[in-house]
DNA sequence: CCTTTTACTGAATGGTTTTCGGTAAAGTCT
DNA sequence: AGACTTTACCGAAAACCATTCAGTAAAAGG
């Protein structure tokens, strides 16, 4: 008893023993958290003020192990649309913790980095400004609403009544062949996003651009 | 004590009660929600299984106060347009139920009479029988990712330091005028979705097209 | 070597969801 | 109208959960 040779927790081991622990059961307790890191529950109290900063320190790990920032090589569309992939990911990675970290607090300052990146990428592409904070955060709700559908899906795929719903019936018959009903969504959804994007710059799709648009509206 | 002369409790008060309890208080506790119908938490458990099935009914409920089919005497891309918003509507009445709603198990049957409408309307316009329903979820992705958007914005808006993030404190100055940041990114983002669905069917965007489009790819 | 700080334990508090046996009114049948 | 069943609630209790706080012993520092 008493204080440990070597320290046994720190920030950094709760935060991926807890997404460990969500991603497992499903859920996360603070009792079970404790357990698996061996220590008593109250000992995480020590290193964090309660249960919300826990769930903000899962989010700040699944950030810092999946390496998210735009690739500056690549032209602007490819690089966000390559982000936002990744980004989705690192959620689909995790199924079981999606629904804590969708609706987590975040921690601050760590973000801020990759925002100005993917700032500096759109506004090098010619974005106004005003338009780059609604587009990155339009991305951003596609990318955490469609981590939600992987564990939540909104469309119920059974139980439909052929009957009183024939037309629905027959798209789920052909939508519904492989596992990755999902990832479809995912990849249709942000294909057209990105092509609305292209759209708002003025530049006509360009399926394969190879080098980057000029500056127009930027300051 | 015993059985009251008339029923306190039926399955729409508790999905009408909670959700009203939920929005005002930000959360959900079963004492409360008794409180709040004036009966012991235990009656609840008459009606209900459980938690679970309570949220559903929040769910159930917001959708049926809102009305939400698509309009089918619109061009398909405005009536998809015009559902959307009104679905996010639906969500934005009522913030601090989001959190509970996002990652809600849904109640099945009653949600096939709208997926039977919008099937039916991309269908007619001409889609792919086997894109409807990726891009239906697409949309309802980020129908969801922007009401929580609403709730717990993704990008923090303050604490940027201006030395190593230059760009995106510009990008937050121009931006952050009004207080509709939430609407501006799920407008820009609506249209851009909208923008390439229209891209997938082969049409080139018009602003305003009053007539609905030919068939071409059902079945 | 003595003091302060650190990092934990254990017990206690007040909340939560859920179950279950009791109870009286309402509905039903003869 | 009287007996029986069903309905719709209450109250108590069980099993959890997050959080706080007073110890406690080792480490760190002068």
């Amino acid at each position: 008893m008493g204080r440990p040779r070597t320290p046994l927790l720190d920030r950094r081991r709760i935060g991926a023993a807890a997404l460990k622990l969500a991603d497992e059961q499903g859920a996360l307790s603070i009792p079970a958290l404790a357990r698996s890191l061996g220590v008593a529950p109250s000992a995480l109290y020590y290193h964090v003020t309660g249960r919300d900063e826990i769930i903000a320190l899962m989010r700040e790990e699944l950030i810092l192990t999946s390496d998210l920032s735009p690739d500056p090589s690549q032209p602007w569309d490819r690089a966000l649309e390559d982000w936002a992939r990744s980004y989705r990911d690192a959620f689909a990675a995790h199924p079981g913790a999606v629904p804590l970290l969708a609706v987590a607090p975040l921690a601050e300052p760590f973000m801020h980095a990759m925002y100005e990146r993917v700032a500096g990428l759109l506004l090098d592409a010619g974005f106004a400004g005003e338009h780059v904070l609604p587009l990155v955060t339009a991305l951003e709700s596609f990318v955490l609403g469609s981590a939600l559908d992987l564990v939540a899906p909104s469309v119920m795929l059974s139980g439909v009544d052929r009957e009183a719903a024939p037309r629905l019936s027959a798209v789920l018959d052909q939508g519904s062949a492989g596992g990755g009903r999902a990832e479809r969504a995912f990849e249709l959804g942000l294909r057209a996003l990105l092509t609305g994007f292209r759209a708002l710059l003025g530049e006509p799709p360009p399926r394969d651009a190879a080098a980057p648009a000029e500056p127009e509206a930027a300051r």
